[in-house]
DNA sequence: AATGAATGAGTTTTCATTCAT
DNA sequence: TATGAATGAAAACTCATTCAT
């Protein structure tokens, strides 16, 4: 629990001091419940009964933490990000490629990992994905989508510099392409697995993606 | 209105005699008027009393018409399936360029198009890309996306053929590549203009990624 | 199709004219589909949209005909009760035994003919029965009563004027006790049947019964 | 207020532990709302509504007490059959008569005691009585029957010994008859009273029927 | 500060009845 | 006269939020 953001949040009327008083292991545990929460079904179908069931906390206590159901989502995701930032943070110190290339894969590698194994913050990350009824979500996307695209960038500058790169296009707009395509790998396995039962291997696809981005599909 | 397909939805149990017998204008006012009120907001969120509202029905007619709530959003899909297939194919007798790189960027034109004039059904189809909670939007999905990827598997094959584009990777993971990037774009463009009042032009983005799609980004 | 009845019913306001100047084989239609739907399931459970889809004819039409659904249910209380009396009416001629008590096994063997022959009505009859909350259900039983007491009392009187049955007991107390010993033998295998699927016969009963109440229980 | 049933109760789910915590007098307040509201119209003709307004509670309250309307006829049914068995077990210890037939009597005027003194409770009862739709009314009158018949077995097995009772027949056929005429009683002076006023004692009826169970009809 | 009982607005759904054609 | 589309009053049930203890 970072309790910088927690007293930022308690200016911005996301949680009361009632709540930034507690026993930073009940804030976890409340954190933890509503991301699983918020994971397993859409907003509106999550109830605050179920939520103060699941912490082991009153429903009363919950509205004195958090004053409504919005702000516990807006909470939720803050603590998210936060913890997105720290995870990319300790990746970039971990031993890379020598290679643009290699470092790209590297990072795919480790969205792959993100997800296989957070399966909690990675499904609260898709359900944010489908859930774009309010203003909230897309903040939420854009801030998570803004620290894979500093941590890209940096890649990508890199190889430009090195040659490894293309250096007529600006590198956000590589690094867009990058995410989008991950993404896109991403939605799709989703569904595959999950309807259909294919077994077709996620990296099997980013490696055929991986040809097409650095050789280009012409002829 | 398609007639057929009403049949066909009447055969289903998703409309009833009722809704069929209904004067086509009426019918067209339902569809759009639910078409718009789900592309607002979330299914939950969506009640039949505001949609009897609107369309200026009573909620008793709503349900002689449909029977549930369910039943309309899935009419409301099937409708819009329709449209979108006689849309493409609309398109396919369209003067096209000579080389597939054309042809691609043709479709991608397209596309933009389709956005840019029919507001409420692209709304309608980002809320259904959103919103997966329920079979039927991942039916409406398969639907949407073959119906894409038919159109483009034909330019991607005739392009392999012509040698224009590689021959040793699947045609149909590049189509993939090819609609991830578009959507991507759509959304990227989508979040921007909507929320940062960005102007910067979609069709620059696309050329760019164009340019690393066909050429790769290697340097 | 009594048509005597049927003028009776107009005048009381329980069917209209244009009902009254339907086709017999109509009238017999909606009788019997009536009927058959009240005696299926209870009064509020019965819709309007069922019984005329059955009936083969539009709710509108029923509406014209009885104007709301308490009068279907009244005409088909009245025209059940005169199928009644004929009924009983046609058993007197029937070839009797000569002592009272022989009589009276005739007579309880009858009912259960009529139960075991005309399933429709006697389960009709069981739902009407059961549905007490509206005074029409107790005239109904009254009137189903007093024709069944009737038929005994003759019974009774001859049995007492040739002093085989007791002289200083009204007949209409023994008629109801009678009554009384049937019904509830009716009710006891009802349920039994249905429930429990205990095979034990109902004549059987009846007998045991006929036993105490000719010989009395004292020791 | 039984409050050990209570828990029972909630251990079946039929109430919450938020009624169980309920003031005693509260949970009497709506036990007997329930009841008579039960008891003046069939099920499906009683609503929430209404019962949450007689008892000056709110609709959510109710619900949160029994989840459903179902569950508030079992809770209702509940408290009755124990209410009813205590009713029965404090006649056991009431001075009665030494021979069978004045016992048997004295039942009877037990049963007539009941229905005049809880006038509610026996309107519920006869309610249950005609209720045939849902299999917790069979259920329920099981319950109450078998209290009846054990209260009725103790005293014909006494009079079969004391040869007070014919002894070839079974003690439960024998009950049978009784409850069956005392029923009948009861449903025919209910009419009686309700519909034509008519001031006929009951006990009467009661008495010549008694002659004739224990001397038989025969002349 | 913690609790959880009380509340009532909101939602889907059913169906008798009306009425225009 | 027959029809069936239109209506809206109810009903069961859910759940975020308030508030007294």
């Amino acid at each position: 629990m970072n309790e910088n953001l927690i007293i930022e949040l308690e200016r911005d009327g996301i949680v009361t001091a009632t709540f930034r008083k507690l026993d930073p292991e009940k804030k976890k545990t409340l954190y933890v419940t509503a991301l699983t929460a918020f994971s397993e079904d859409v907003f509106d179908r999550v109830s605050f009964d179920y939520i103060a069931e699941t912490a082991g906390v009153s429903k009363g206590s919950l509205f004195q933490y958090f004053g409504n159901k919005e702000n516990l989502l807006r909470f939720t995701c803050e603590i998210f990000i936060d913890n997105y930032r720290q995870f990319w943070d300790s990746q970039r110190t971990r031993a890379e490629g020598i290679h643009t290339r290699e470092r790209i894969r590297d990072f795919s590698q480790t969205l792959l990992d993100f997800r296989a194994e957070r399966k909690v913050e990675y499904a609260f990350y898709v359900k944010m994905l489908y859930e774009n009824s309010r203003e909230l979500t897309d903040d939420f996307l854009q801030k998570i989508n803004r620290i894979l695209l500093e941590h890209l960038n940096r890649l990508i500058s890199r190889g430009a510099r090195t040659a490894e790169i293309r250096q007529d296009i600006p590198a956000e707009r590589i690094a867009f392409v990058i995410t989008a395509l991950i993404e896109a790998s991403h939605r799709y396995s989703n569904t595959i697995n999950q309807k259909l039962r294919n077994r077709e291997k996620l990296m099997d696809i980013i490696e055929d993606i991986e040809g097409m981005l650095f050789d280009g599909i012409k002829g």
